[in-house]
DNA sequence: CTGTTAGCGCTTTCAG
DNA sequence: CTGAAAGCGCTAACAG
């Protein structure tokens, strides 16, 4: 029943007729302890199998090396990878990562926030929920001296660093994209206004239209609610059944995509040979569809690394700017679904020299 | 610069004019103390905003309020089930949960659990790593005095509870389906045979065959290596060019068994009309596939809570026999992959009848 | 009902 | 080079 754990300094500096002080500093190798102490106290330590005794070492420097993390969901592809990336990262510099979730639920992020602070967490990472506003519970946090870096979800309310997709980029490279394989007429199935990221998607998406000299058709913009696949189904079938169908769809989501290419599926029109489509994300899910469904991917695990560095690196001391914004690069994931459009009577040189 | 966290016991007791022991009791309400005294104390700690530091209690009471939580893999469908769950539970009663991955490699494992360890976790809840055989790292931990709970990839070496998939059943019940429907020639991609869980599934497949008094074609067992879609394509192609054609295929993981409806789906051949196919996770994947692939749901969320919830009640010092086996009923997610096979000579009659 | 005392295990001045 | 001493914030005998 001996709990190795229990060997105490105090134990190893009394066999050796040391004091404690001693003891701790000849672990530590400090330069002022004579080589033979380190080496005695030392090889005490290892026969003892002495274990410096965590808590106490918590309490005594006030740190714990826990990073907090929290997000809107775990079971999301998206996310676990983020939350991969922040472990990754992390463990390789010997900080544990706690984790908890929002669920999207206002409520339930205080509750892990405070959770989080209480248990004594040396920063925090975070991707707010859909409801928070101003965050205040993680104002709090940063009051208390706390580190905190936002995470894809974000709000300009926290002066924090944000770590971020650059959604903007990933939509205009899509639909851009898009045009360059010879669609033009290309639909935009939205995420909600309140999120900022579906509304960046959507300024990419407008600005490749501009860019491109096309015209955008306000029709044929559709917002989503539930952002899944079924939705996808249902816009598309309106779409393509209306008086002015689209060539292409690009999607604020995969699962949106799928719903739409399982219309197209079902009314066999030709992908990519007739209607192309970009999804949004790269879940397993676009690669495995058929045809393959081309996408952006996100790079969550980037995402996790690079928001736990900085908070890693303001734990170590660094004087991060508080308005630090990362924005992470997605990449175009081109796969089948995008592929040239059939050209009917232009030749492709022509259709080419439009762009 | 005020750090509110700062408030300290001995600051509301000064102030009071009492004894730091006092006022700690004070805040817990213990009866020795004057209601007018708890009244104060509590007045008092309000107004401060009074909050206890953790950090002391941890180190006082040598319990951090933390468990562990190892998995092969975050980026998981099945495996962030589970963290979902066992965070959920564990917040409910005031824990926090720290997770970690070990990418399937022992070393990556055992750095994990010790990291655990020494940031002083009170529990660790663990699936481990293929690689793991004995696993002396979460011994260790035992022998700290920390309980362990395994959950889903365990192994019979450690004397803790284990809360697993009834795999068995979950593969026993998905066949038995299938003949249910009419098929009778059953093919297997099974997993690998070091994988307990592989087994259990292959043995649920075989005595479900049993019972119908069907005999297993060795031929139609295929070993899948990778587990992708890829290695479904593969085998279907095989099995089906060949001379001895199956009309179902049983798969150890829903991917595999896209890549069987991929092939089906090149070749035209109807599903379930003509060969039946059934899948095991139900990953989202299944749900979107056409035909939507019927699949066993394993229940990570649950596995999460029971393993939590074993790990909560021994941490609350209930004994919990260290041989527990927690079984978690699979269930049957019946769509349209695994539906009623048409009837060719005989009539649906007899063929049900011949069950 | 309340205060005193002691101490958890470690680090860190401050003196030698 | 080393030791003594103080103290982190809190709890818990023990003693009034």
């Amino acid at each position: 029943m001996i709990d190795k754990s229990k060997v105490t300094l105090k134990d190893i500096a009394k066999e050796l007729g040391i004091s404690v002080s001693t003891a701790s500093r000849a672990l530590k190798a400090h330069p002022d302890i004579a080589k033979e102490t380190v080496r005695a106290v030392k090889e005490l330590a290892e026969k003892y199998q002495y274990v410096p005794n965590s808590l106490a070492i918590s309490f005594r420097k006030k740190k714990t090396f826990n990073i907090g993390l929290v997000v809107p969901e775990i079971v999301h592809h998206f996310f676990s990878n983020i939350i991969s990336g922040a472990i990754a990262t992390a463990n390789q510099s010997g900080y544990n990562v706690m984790v908890s979730q929002s669920n999207d639920v206002l409520q339930d992020e205080k509750a892990a926030v405070n959770a989080m602070l209480h248990s004594g967490v040396d920063g925090l990472l975070i991707s707010i929920s859909n409801e928070t506003v101003l965050g205040e519970h993680i104002q709090e946090l940063m009051h208390a001296g706390k580190p905190v870096v936002q995470m894809d979800k974000v709000t300009d309310h926290l002066k924090t660093p944000q770590v971020i997709v650059d959604d903007f980029d990933g939509a205009y490279q899509a639909v851009q994209h898009l045009i360059q394989n010879g669609y033009r007429k290309i639909a935009h199935f939205r995420g909600r206004p309140i999120v900022k990221n579906a509304n960046q998607r959507y300024f990419g998406y407008l600005q490749a239209l501009k860019d491109a000299g096309i015209t955008p058709e306000k029709d044929w913009v559709k917002h989503c609610v539930q952002i899944n696949e079924a939705e996808g189904y249902r816009f598309a079938k309106e779409l393509l059944e209306g008086p002015n169908p689209p060539d292409a769809f690009f999607c604020i989501t995969d699962l949106v995509a799928l719903g739409v290419l399982r219309y197209l599926k079902e009314q066999k029109i030709e992908v990519p040979g007739e209607v192309g489509l970009m999804g949004f994300s790269n879940w397993k899910l676009a690669e495995i569809s058929s045809p393959a469904l081309s996408t952006v991917d996100q790079h969550g695990y980037e995402i996790g690394v690079r928001a736990t560095q900085m908070l890693l690196d303001s734990l170590a001391g660094a004087s991060i700017s508080s308005d630090a914004i990362t924005e992470i690069k997605t990449n175009l994931v081109i796969r089948e679904s995008s592929g040239r459009k059939k050209v009917q009577q232009q030749t492709q040189e022509a259709l080419v020299g439009n762009n």
